[in-house]
DNA sequence: GGAATGTATTTGAACTTTAAACAGTTGCCG
DNA sequence: CGGCAACTGTTTAAAGTTCAAATACATTCC
């Protein structure tokens, strides 16, 4: 009962050990950079969800699935983003219960910014790493965990 | 001198997206199958570098780099660790700076269900989701980036 | 209409991570 | 030797994240 663990393969293995590592040093290159401009990847990805969407509004729990963070770490988060100006909570409406975070002028401004420096950092650590083939696999390869994962709404 | 920042297209986009959101995604199915055991992916890989060292032990930094953590959260949580009884803190006699970390038999104890868990969900989660080609592929693009961040012993 | 149940967000305490400062050690150069 | 720069690991405090409970509105079903 305690066996049939498919291990990894030496080749698996090191393909996912590069993958972890690889992940974790981005990461790190990724957030270094933003974080001279005063802001981390996990908020720029906020502000730059509400940017793309319809009025830059979105409610809480939709975002929160888009990012893939807690209900409860957007809510700090967006009390951070409020305190800097860019952002602003409005109550719907129509659901008296959600709320909407709304993209201020003033983040749009920060956001206009901030993405050339992300954008040039994620060719320079990532994309120009690979060739495009290769990023295009890894993209879709990608693309099929989180559909397996529940890729959705769901959580 | 504002401008010469290269966009990413749509498919790249894509790609960085579905790469961004399916690491969080993964991240968060392999925690939370760690997690019912009481630890975290983080821990599992110190203990997992440690049983794999000459000896089941390795010194800080060297471990730190291998993880890619920052010293002092290795700091902390060998100290969470130790306080699990799965790992022991020994000071080196050559260099009286240095410190090393090792695994304690009941950290190799757990080690050894703790691994078929994770493994287990690496697979469930990541591996089989895609074929052996683009995992492979992945793995060597990721690779390239770990190559290119410093996959030395640089931090 | 109102109790029971469900959903959205917040709150606050516990815990983890980060950043900066610290204390001991080593090694080199004059 | 003497001192200074560089290094290792720890400490501390602040910042961020998680978890569980609280709050507030909505919906459902008698």
């Amino acid at each position: 009962m305690t066996d049939e663990v498919r291990w990894l393969s030496e080749d698996e293995q090191r393909s996912w050990r590069a993958f972890l590592r690889g992940h974790r040093m981005l990461a790190e290159a990724l957030d270094e950079a933003l974080l001279v401009h005063g802001i981390r990847l996990s908020e720029y990805e906020i502000l730059s969800m509400l940017s793309e969407a319809a009025g830059g509004r979105l409610r809480m729990s939709v975002l929160a699935d888009m990012v893939v963070q807690s209900r409860s770490r957007l809510t700090h988060t967006a009390t951070r983003l409020e305190r800097l100006g860019w952002v602003e909570r409005h109550s719907c409406l129509e659901d008296r219960r959600g709320v909407e975070l709304v993209l201020t002028d003033a983040g749009r401004e920060a956001l206009e910014n901030l993405s050339r420096v992300h954008v040039t950092s994620v060719r320079e650590s990532l994309v120009d790493q690979m060739t495009p083939e290769e990023f295009a696999v890894l993209g879709q390869a990608m693309a099929k965990v989180v559909a397996a994962l529940g890729g959705g709404t769901e959580r």
